[in-house]
DNA sequence: GACCCGTGGTC
DNA sequence: TGACCAAGGGT
């Protein structure tokens, strides 16, 4: 038994009953799945992405709104920019296809926001072709399954997207099917920190674990600072925007941080980002990008 | 390749 | 409690 059969078999037995992964998902409800689930853990995306598909539930219900209404509805989810590139794809979608998510996997990969995992994701998942598809899951289960290394390294190269081809049975469905077991098998036993091998399918082939190695200690990539950073700022700054029912003074904005420097250089991130506008009319006070009445009626 | 980009949960 | 981590993408 190869290690897609074996993968595919456990997968069966113990995927997550994810809202994603119903078959009558439209490819647009995948595609904005994958683009929530870039460093967002499932258990805060799902929430999410009801309300999302709620509200949008074709990329033309997206692309008629301001980039500000998904902004607010991404809420904390993290890494707004993905709120605005989501959008962005709503549009283009739109614009280049009539409104229908592509199956080709290089105009998923023109969008915003698509990049080599969410365009064979997509590709994939939503329209059953055979791609390799490769995360940080699916790094780590090969890496260690077949290469016997505990961590593989922090992006995804070509050579990863070769390793798992090999990988992948011939039949597109079944391809699928096996790049969807090996991620949600790294998501759930081949972690990062503490895998459960003795519930791995792979623990009698896997080369790691033949090798009796441990885990090293340290962290397995490189260490990411929060607090203190731009990103904290911008992140501090955004939540005020995100809650305004009215532009917002630059006094308010000047409260959530202390250092002058570092706070008018992450507004100015912001704006340069396309997350935030100054209204036209008054330098002084900050919207989110496309925030027009009737939200601000007043502005009439 | 290195670095930037949010947020919250876990140990 | 701070370090580490979570289905990446863009520059």
């Amino acid at each position: 038994m190869t290690l897609a059969d074996s993968a595919i078999r456990w997968y069966e037995e113990n995927a997550r009953d994810l809202p994603w992964r119903q078959p009558d998902t439209s490819a647009w409800a995948v595609l904005v799945s994958e683009v929530m689930l870039q460093q967002t853990p499932v258990v805060r995306v799902e929430p999410a992405w009801r309300a999302w598909m709620n509200r949008w539930p074709t990329p033309a219900d997206l692309a008629v709104d301001p980039p500000s209404e998904a902004i607010r509805m991404w809420g904390r989810l993290g890494y707004p920019r993905r709120a605005m590139r989501l959008h962005a794809c709503a549009v283009a979608i739109v614009e280049r296809h009539g409104g229908r998510v592509p199956d080709d996997l290089d105009q998923l990969l023109a969008l915003p926001g698509v990049g080599t995992y969410t365009g064979r994701a997509v590709a994939t998942f939503a329209y059953g072709q055979r791609h390799p598809v490769v995360d940080t899951n699916v790094r780590r289960v090969v890496c260690r399954a077949v290469e016997g290394k505990p961590d593989a390294g922090p992006n995804t190269t070509t050579a990863d997207l070769v390793a798992m081809e090999a990988l992948l049975p011939e039949e597109p469905a079944v391809a699928a099917k096996a790049s969807i077991a090996f991620m949600e098998l790294g998501a759930i036993v081949c972690v990062a920190r503490a895998p459960r091998c003795v519930d791995c399918p792979f623990e009698q082939v896997c080369a790691f674990r033949q090798s009796g190695e441990a885990i090293p200690a340290g962290p397995s990539r490189k260490p990411q600072r929060y607090a203190g950073t731009d990103r904290q700022v911008r992140g501090l700054l955004l939540e005020v925007l995100r809650n305004a029912t009215a532009p917002v003074p630059r006094q308010r904005l000047d409260t959530v941080w202390v250092d002058d420097v570092q706070r008018a250089r992450a507004l100015a991130g912001l704006v340069e980002d396309g997350l935030v506008e100054p209204l036209d009319s008054d330098a002084d006070r900050f919207v989110l990008a496309g925030d027009h009445p009737p939200r601000f009626p007043t502005l009439l």
